[in-house]
DNA sequence: ACTATTTAGTCAAGCTGCTTGACTAAATTT
DNA sequence: AAATTTAGTCAAGCAGCTTGACTAAATAGT
């Protein structure tokens, strides 16, 4: 419960902190997709695999991201099939608000247990296996 | 990531040893509301407070949890109106069957973390500001 | 005491995010 | 050059949740 609620918390707290920041028409879940597309784009396919879900749901985030500005379809370099999902400036500009927010968070948390301990946290969580796919939805 | 990724194995591992135990037919969101009825049973207005959800969404769970058997509903010692959810057998041995599970779980993390750095984990956890309410859904 | 309001629960309808299934076009394999 | 696989979309359906409306019991107001 204790690591559950943790979770929650980081969400919901970032999650609050990106709204502050002006944009307000995301969810969680947008976070997520843009973590994949943020480096170097993505593909529907490998968008939905690091979501953990189908590509037909996969393509629906893409098009609510596309319709609201964040995310915008370029031709695929190597593979006419393909489609590749990147970041436009205002994804960008959405980026650098989560990783403000996330920063604060983990600020807030700092103060309270001391540097040192949440890096000892830090350093049990990253000796765990952790699932390389996000599946917030239990 | 290295939280929601420890989370997500958490909830996943201790849902695959309930699976394991002979109880198919749950899923993770379904041990949320054990963790509320188990001690000494609660309403439906109580269930949906601890759930993070309408009392309607709290009642069609309890309706299916009453199908499936686990769950019963009795009337209220004091209070005409309300009705109380309790656990029948099969909920209070599936609620040990996930107790095992999770027992499991954290056997295998502090196999690999030490029990030392794990109770550091919790210590810490423990000492941030966690949520009464389990919202699992981003 | 008796009226007015709140509270517990259910019924009904609707929405959203996901699924499965079917399909086209491009790439890859044989 | 044909057969198969892969990327993506269209369409329909479902599950879990929401809002809204209602009944009956408890509580508050005067």
């Amino acid at each position: 419960m204790l690591l559950l609620g943790a979770a929650s918390t980081l969400v919901d707290g970032i999650h609050e902190g990106v709204r502050a920041r002006g944009f307000t028409d995301l969810r969680p879940a947008h976070g997520f997709a843009f973590v994949r597309l943020a480096p170097d784009g993505a593909t529907v396919a490998e968008l939905a695999d690091h979501l953990g879900v189908t590509k037909q749901a996969a393509s629906q985030t893409a098009d609510e991201l596309v319709r609201k500005g964040y995310v915008e379809r370029r031709p695929h370099p190597t593979d006419a099939r393909a489609r590749l999902l990147v970041l436009t400036a205002r994804g960008w500009a959405c980026t650098r608000a989560a990783d403000e927010s996330a920063e604060e968070v983990l600020r807030a948390w700092a103060d309270a247990l001391g540097p040192d301990q949440l890096a000892g946290v830090r350093a049990a969580l990253s000796r765990l296996a952790v699932p390389g796919r996000i599946r917030p939805t239990w």
